[in-house]
DNA sequence: ATATCACCTGAACCTAACTTTAGGTCAAGC
DNA sequence: GCTTGACCTAAAGTTAGGTTCAGGTGATAT
């Protein structure tokens, strides 16, 4: 068992945030030993998945309503599931937006780095929209068009 | 020229929305005819780019230095590149972690999959933690160790 | 001429997810 | 016996990124 400092240590998350989750209901079952939280692998492995629903595009409200399944039993298992199948396809759709995002972000640091070599976007331009180097007019095309 | 309800429709964005990234200063040589904004080529492009920026996790006022220095022209090339190259790292972390949400979902999904075919979660907890399904132990270990 | 649009402004409002504050308990070390 | 450190609570405060509101302008359709 752990005390909230030592989990806060754990995952690098603020003593105030482990209480805020908490009030929020997302430990349903959390010990105490008087008003003292004591966290155990169960609620570390809520924490994990705190951060994963989290990450994947979840707000608060939501994961609480997943805890409250987990709280009601096997009865609930469709409903589990169908929220985790759910945020897969948001996991999907934020990696595609990233690897444009990233596209984008890689065409620019070219483009920065012919800037300063250059002394000036002229060169660039002439090159704009489609006569660019073969492999920067890949990237930059991804970060341009929806392909 | 377009105007902010056509940019509104092309970007999918809310016209508040984009009076708020005006005036923010996120659009620095943006037109007016009279009181009403007149959206150009280089606003356009401006718009690609915060998306990517915010996409990229940079907050407003960090968007708006950046187009402060593509007002300030070419001395401030340097200043840009490195911008997009620590957005550009900023972005394969995500990544990687988005990496980590996915094994995790993946993970779930395949957890209360099981769990229902098998009406409890007793015979997943005697395979957990190293004796899942190959395939299973690889997105098990991706979600819950640092490989 | 009048009504309807699409646009404008400044200011107030909103929400999520925390964080901070003020005041209190309790066990251990000096 | 007193101070220090780690914990507690309820309530107020903060921040980012918008959104909504109240009131106004000016071109076009009826």
């Amino acid at each position: 068992m752990y005390t909230i400092g030592q989990v806060s240590e754990m995952f690098g998350l603020p003593i105030s945030t482990l209480r805020y989750y908490d009030k929020e209901g997302l430990f349903p079952g959390l010990e105490r030993r008087g008003s003292i939280r004591l966290f155990g692998d169960n609620e570390l492995e809520a924490l994990r998945v705190i951060e994963c629903l989290k990450q994947s595009g979840l707000e608060i409200r939501d994961i609480k309503q997943f805890f409250a399944w987990v709280a009601e039993g096997s009865s609930t298992y469709a409903n589990r599931k169908a929220l985790f199948e759910h945020r897969r396809a948001a996991v999907e759709e934020q990696m595609r937006a990233l690897e444009k995002t990233l596209a984008m972000v890689e065409f620019k640091c070219w483009y920065y780095e012919k800037a300063m070599a250059d002394g000036s976007e002229d060169e660039i331009n002439k090159m704009l929209p489609d006569k660019l180097p073969p492999d920067i007019q890949k990237i930059y095309d991804k970060a341009h068009f929806n392909l």
